[in-house]
DNA sequence: TGGCGTACCATGCTATCCCATGACATCCCG
DNA sequence: CGGGATGTCATGGGATAGCATGGTACGCCA
């Protein structure tokens, strides 16, 4: 499984095209989709996040086994779907970022790939130093109780 | 397995013509019935939602499998087939959407496909955007608490 | 024969592919 | 241990095919 880790700044040329890291893009290979799923982080803050396909597809079998005329799950499926993009690699593995992604996090020459586990994220490089330095600042107490999700198997 | 994600608006011509996005035709690749499915939203939001037919077909093997003569799925056999259409793809990739569909909708002169996982929806942009507005202002903690299907094999 | 619906053709644009270049990092051999 | 060779990776640019869109010709049915 995907796993990244690490901090990486590419350059974004005229056309909005990025390489992603190799480390990165290595962690992709063998999927049915050679590429990323990129969408606005849900949390508000000017970043993008990704991961690769699969993870997606996850999701949507689990709505293909729900009927296409269910209302219960409207929501769900635009909240989850509607932003996403859907990214190929070219052949030398970058990626055209669209002018909305871009946008929305103030991206111009530079963006920074942040590694998240088995997501990434993708910043204006000093709006992604700024987001880090605030983590790193947190005094090694609050590092050490910073929330996680419960390992497998956990009691519910 | 098709998975439609993102969102694109493109021109309604004056025959009604409109071309489905490539990225989401392309998901419809080696079906069946070489087109889309579709049928005004049961949620009564002024939208009509589309899927590839495999998605119904797999849908009526589970009639399939009841008696023809069984009265108690008479209602339902009505309620889900009775207002789909099929529509085929010219050789360009576009559907006519027929006059009931764009009226349903709202549809003039451009048409909003908003990607749902299994399945898609088409709107007039400006409906939209307001329906995405609505879902994008929930917050992070209330999206992350919107009803999703259960996962494969979760207790019944 | 007229109207309409359908299939086919033409066009401009944009994204995709492909190749070239340069910078590293690594490896191998002396 | 040093230096050169090799391959990977990031980056840029130009050619090409695909896509969205508009228009036209044809055929079917009334």
């Amino acid at each position: 499984m995907a796993l990244f880790t690490g901090r990486v700044v590419n350059k974004v040329d005229r056309k909005g095209r990025v390489s992603i890291p190799a480390a990165f893009r290595n962690q992709l290979a063998g999927q049915t989709f050679f590429g990323v799923a990129v969408y606005p982080s849900v949390d508000r803050s000017p970043s993008l996040t990704a991961c690769g396909v699969d993870v997606l597809e996850g999701l949507g079998d689990r709505f293909r086994a729900t009927s296409p005329f269910d209302p219960s799950y409207t929501d769900a499926r635009m909240a989850l779907f509607a932003d996403v993009q859907q990214l190929p690699f070219d052949s030398d593995g970058r990626v055209l970022l669209t002018a909305d992604l871009l946008d929305h996090a103030g991206i111009t020459t530079h963006a920074a790939f942040v590694g998240m586990g088995d997501l990434f994220r993708i910043w204006e490089p000093d709006t992604a130093d700024a987001a880090l330095r605030a983590v790193r600042e947190k005094s090694p107490e609050e590092r050490a109780q910073l929330e996680l999700p419960p390992p497998p198997g956990a009691g519910r």
